[in-house]
DNA sequence: TGATAAACGAGACGGTACGTCGAGTCTTCGT
DNA sequence: ACGAAGACTCGACGTACCGTCTCGTTTATCA
């Protein structure tokens, strides 16, 4: 068992914190989460969680961040109509199925309630998935399938809107023929 | 002054409730709601709020659901462009600027966290709400200016989603010409 | 059922309280009663519990006193030993084993506590209870067993002082071996 | 300034508890004294008072068995009668005009609704205090002042009984004359 | 023989204190 | 130097009773 050193804080507590804090979203729900029981949790003192964390979200946070790493890259057809087909399945898969998903609606939640979660939640996750979302697009820009003037940032809120939508406030399923539907109605626009 | 009687409530009580939970809720945040505090604000003992509200979100909801009976119903044209681009503006407009917006913001925040505000959410304000959104659909269809076996459903879906997308998640503008233009993009499609 | 009249209380109200009381005292001790709870266990309203009595130990001493009535009256053998001794076991045992000595325990209590207390029960209970104690004494002097110029407070105190003392502070039994022989030295001195 | 450690309790908080209780009782009785009070005037958390004393009554026993670790030795004159009479004098005035007297009678009144709180009491005041009750006595067997079989317990109910009685159930007054009366009566039985 | 006024049940009201939980800070000791 | 442990202040939680009040109902008395 590892008990301080004098360099650099200890992966074992920072990996045990993390675990910990995703274990009692699933089980406990958001306000199951408390900063007392992740360190109970992670078998981690209070002070050390507060060490490198300034509140439970941006413990969340951090554990959110991590799990995304090898989410969500959106598959190369060569075609775009197969590409946003294939990457709001995804998308919407993730939202509503992966626990990475209920960290992220919780985190979002969060952010209606506090502007720097929203804001740490633009930057660390909004901007590399929107670079995701915009990727086929740009590939079809790049093939000439859609003309190089088009509006990608609104183009992405067309596509993607509808699905957090749904997940995030009407609670209504995110089925294939919907996410379909939203891509053919897109393409007969141009 | 009245001080409780056999048949119900005071309704001098509701009201000042009601008012106190609006006032922090702008003036302090989600966070800074406390039943305590909502007491203390609309003078009225700690007993009285929990002998009609489970929770503070009971609180915002029934203040949210009181401040929306005067809100959001659709102009009627006579023309669905028309309909369509005042319609989204308003939304846009009661999202982002009203205080009735705040609440709702904030509701829809905790609704990620607690199934069961969601689902108080979803009866009292999105049935209402969803059928404002079609209304001026359903004139159209009724006029003829679009077909009758429109899905009705994913219309709205289409037209508010983005609406919502900005924000609830990217935080994003949500401008007389965005809203315009998703109008336009729609009347395209058909 | 009786529900008010014109003239006067309804003595089926004041008798259910007062057996409530006894009730309540004995199955949950003194702070186990509350004016909330008589009147939830006699079947009356709390505002009928408050007219008529202004708080639980007003409750309590009317209970006491009611019970009192039949108590107590030390018998007359016509000789003073065999009267004191009789008289002092009655006493022990009144308090340290029958419902009303419970009473009276929690009222003392109580007295300790709140000057209010301690005047009711000097006034309602004590007169009458000094009366019983210095009867046997009384009627020693005109028998000529006791010198007429004895003071009978002081006896009194000598007599039953050792005996409340067991019974509120030390805790220790009041057997009829201790009673007698506190009658023998008290016989002793004359 | 302190504030917790590992090894125990931070002893400026009991400190000022146990003043606080001290003078809450004084100015304000028993019923002032209550545990968010106790809190509020020693300037500690609520919370760190429920740490250490489960009840206000707990506190009043320990801020009682402070004050009483400097009292009450009965001085030694080398004479029973002289002995005895100075010990009841002091015991009186203990009883009645001592702010450590108020706290021991609130206690005693408070034994009277919770056994607890009786067996507290006896096994850390009534034992010493006894002890102290009994050595006057003691000394005088050893003196052969009084016969070698002398019943302690009972010469020492004798004696102090009819203090007690009079401070916890008449409220008579326990003058110089009244316990030098009771030393005398006591002298003349042996 | 009503009317009428007192006492009744019910229970909501503004309060105070309860005892608990978690937040975030600080100090000590062990590794 | 860092981590474990845990005491600390603070604020809110949700509950129990307090004592006051208003309402509508019941019932003995008196006009």
């Amino acid at each position: 068992m590892h008990h301080g050193n004098r360099h650099g804080r200890s992966e074992q507590a920072r990996q045990a914190v993390l675990q910990a804090v995703d274990g009692l979203l699933v089980e406990r729900g958001f306000a199951g989460v408390t900063m007392e029981g992740i360190a109970a949790r992670a078998g981690v003192a209070k002070q050390t969680v507060y060490r490198w964390w300034p509140s439970k979200v941006d413990v969340l946070m951090d554990a959110f961040i991590d799990d995304m790493e090898q989410h969500l890259t959106p598959p190369d057809h060569g075609d775009l109509g197969r590409d946003l087909r294939a990457h709001l399945a995804d998308l919407a898969e993730f939202l509503t199925t992966s626990d990475s998903g209920a960290v992220f609606r919780a985190l979002a939640g969060q952010a209606q309630h506090d502007p720097a979660v929203a804001a740490r939640l633009r930057t660390d996750y909004l901007g590399q998935q929107r670079a995701r979302d915009e990727l086929p697009l740009r590939r079809a820009t790049e093939r000439g399938e859609l003309p190089a003037d088009i509006d990608l940032e609104f183009a992405v809120d067309q596509l993607v809107g509808p699905v957090y939508y749904r997940v995030l406030v009407t609670g209504g399923s995110v089925s294939r023929g919907f996410t379909d539907e939203l891509v053919a109605r897109f393409l007969a626009q141009h």
